[in-house]
DNA sequence: AGCTCATGGCGAG
DNA sequence: TCGCCCTGAGCTG
């Protein structure tokens, strides 16, 4: 499930479970076995995320830079952690508390340098407080690049994944086809606040809820959703499906090797 | 057992 | 734009 509000919702899981003690750390997996071994019994002093990156933050300035990627995926456990499975690339432990990370794209030891260039190459992240929506704008109105696209770039909306993208262009019945130029100031305004509330909500509850309370099964007497990722949305893998909102059938195309999801009755604009 | 697909992103061409 | 990396679930046979 990694969009930007899994992985700030993990920054804040390790700061609750182990900040401020020292953590035994690992690698099964071996891949991350010799920086395992520099970290292991420091202590974790912080950990944050910008988008889809995961840095956690051990004394001595060191940090492990975590990016999760299509497949990674943390398992949390309480008490003593058994013995790790052959997949497990980090487990970080502490007497009451473990964390398994598996197939990450990135698990790396890297420099205070190293991170700052990382958050340099990232947009305004809707998660982290005072990050500039002004500065996405600046990308997004001089860009004939499609809308759809330009959500999904992490130079310029750093956190966005494909669930968010395609949530938040129904919730403003925004074409997703759109270039970015023909987005006026107060329509991005109007999203990148949504996405503000959206992911915040998204990351009290682990999962990601688009509908309104007045589309949600209950008050429209339809069954409720049944999906693996979870939320309850309004068009993500909803291929064939009649819209919640004019009947519809939802749309699927793909777009930049990904899977774009619309309904093209309701997003016109 | 083997295929396909998935909420990502990178580098080569 | 394509191939590739990482893992696991849910099919198919």
């Amino acid at each position: 499930m990694p969009e930007g509000h899994t992985i700030h919702r993990l920054a804040a899981d390790h700061r609750d479970r182990f900040a401020d003690r020292p953590v035994r750390a690992t690698s099964p997996q071996g891949k991350f076995a010799d920086s395992a071994a520099l970290i292991d019994g420091k202590v974790l002093e912080t950990a944050e995320a910008h988008g889809k990156h995961l840095f956690l933050g051990f004394e001595g300035a060191q940090w492990v830079h975590i990016h999760l990627g299509l497949f990674g995926k943390y398992t949390w456990g309480a008490g003593q952690a058994p013995p790790a499975t052959a997949t497990v690339r980090l487990r970080l432990a502490a007497p009451d508390a473990y964390a398994d990370l598996r197939g990450p794209t990135t698990c790396a030891l890297i420099t205070d340098a190293e991170k700052q260039a990382i958050h340099d190459r990232l947009g305004p992240d809707p998660l982290r407080a005072g990050d500039d929506r002004g500065k996405a704008w600046q990308r997004i109105s001089r860009s004939r690049t499609t809308v759809a696209a330009l959500l999904m770039d992490q130079k310029i909306v750093a956190g966005v994944g494909n669930v968010y993208r395609a949530e938040v262009l129904f919730r403003h019945g925004i074409d997703p086809y759109r270039p970015g130029r023909d987005l006026t100031r107060s329509e991005w305004d109007a999203i990148w606040s949504d996405l503000v509330v959206l992911m915040h909500e998204g990351v009290r509850n682990n999962r990601i809820d688009t509908v309104r309370p007045e589309h949600t099964p209950e008050a429209m007497g339809r069954p409720p959703r049944v999906d693996d990722h979870g939320g309850e949305v309004y068009v993500y893998r909803r291929t064939g499906q009649p819209c919640h909102i004019c009947g519809g059938m939802i749309r699927t195309a793909g777009l930049a090797a990904r899977n774009l999801f619309w309904c093209a009755d309701c997003q016109t604009a």
